[in-house]
DNA sequence: ACCATTCGGGAGCGATCGCTCCCAAAACCG
DNA sequence: CGGTTTTGGGAGCGATCGCTCCCGAATGGT
């Protein structure tokens, strides 16, 4: 109606996101904040309603980027599952190449921090938990009926590995462990799924 | 020298544990501890120096207490070694039978709230992990002896696979997962270490 | 041009943060 | 006993917390 912002606010939401990422919710002032956006209180109060509000947002920015990027990944072109998958879990532990490490991911880094005690913040995490275990199960199911998986592959237990693979990964990528080592996990993981059913000449 | 305690220090150090454990060390203030461990201020700091002192105090307990237990649980009796595994793996995601679940792994929880920026934090973390892989190794390399596992089974492969799952499925429990979920996805890692090696008849 | 409306900036609210200091009570020591 | 030392209790320190309010400046609609 009036005059209008002077900021962005899909900027700031984002750089709110990379705050709340790297230290947590409780760790993240609202000072904190309006230095990184260059937001004044006032500012930052009647857009974002409030702290919590805020960290809404963020989580809801984070899965339309982050998330939404780690769920194209998981799409097979035409190459072998076991690559894409590989090749994912990799992505997924070494994609803060943009700059510094051990931040792990935001989601899990969330439900650790707060548990299941605030209603709107565990239901982001498990609905991003959730896609993240549809795309492994279409994956896997997709591998399977075009051969490169065992035809008796449990696609269920399957998925549950690799979604619980995927939660200590980023865990251990927060701790700052040994890439080396977090690829041999991911390479026993892979190996995990079985071997190519033979060809039925 | 003068007048002794009033309190127990090892009970204050255990409520301070289960706070810690609960909260996270943001979410924990130093008036919440003293409310939970019946301490005034002024004995609160004369005994710990500060919340960061108390906090790795805590750190320790857990360590010596709820690490120490699932270390030993880790022990085969001369029970199979898979069993012992699968039923490791349950206690670790069942074992808050004691009143309340959700409360994940207090190494794990820490880990990820605080990531690498503390370094006392960050060594205690790290030793607790690797006593963890360092028991998954010792019991991976007995089963393999015994001739309970592949004897071609590449044992650094599997500590790395099992330990990444007992992450997740760590914070998967605090997460509050479905427990029928987590089983399956312990099965499947079990299987994932593969058959017995047949007898060489 | 005018007015309504929203903006950015900043002072500052009450509450809580981690922490310190003082004091009287209590217990060991000679 | 008296003297020393450490305790538990509590007031309260400066700093920061999340948040509110008021202001003049800037921009839209008519």
């Amino acid at each position: 109606m009036a005059r209008p912002r002077q900021f962005d606010e899909q900027n700031a939401v984002a750089s709110a996101t990379e705050l709340f990422w790297r230290r947590g919710y409780h760790a993240t002032s609202v000072r904190d904040l309006g230095d990184e956006l260059r937001l004044t209180p006032s500012s930052l109060y009647r857009t974002f309603t409030d702290k919590h509000t805020l960290f809404l947002r963020a989580l809801d920015h984070y899965r339309a980027t982050e998330s939404a990027e780690a769920r194209q990944r998981l799409h097979a072109g035409d190459r072998p599952v076991r690559e894409v998958i590989r090749e994912w879990m990799l992505w997924l532990v070494t994609c803060p190449a943009d700059g510094e490490s051990g931040r792990g991911c935001f989601v899990v880094n969330t439900a650790t921090e707060l548990g299941t005690t605030d209603d709107q913040v565990h239901q982001r995490t498990e609905a991003a938990f959730e896609v993240t275990r549809q795309a492994l199960r279409s994956l896997l199911t997709e591998g399977r009926d075009h051969g490169e998986l065992p035809t008796d592959l449990d696609i269920d237990a399957a998925v549950e590995l690799l979604f619980t693979m995927v939660l200590g990964l980023r865990v251990r990528e927060r701790a700052g462990h040994d890439l080396a080592r977090l690829t041999t996990a991911i390479d026993a993981a892979i190996q995990a799924l079985g071997p190519a059913p033979t060809e039925p000449a």
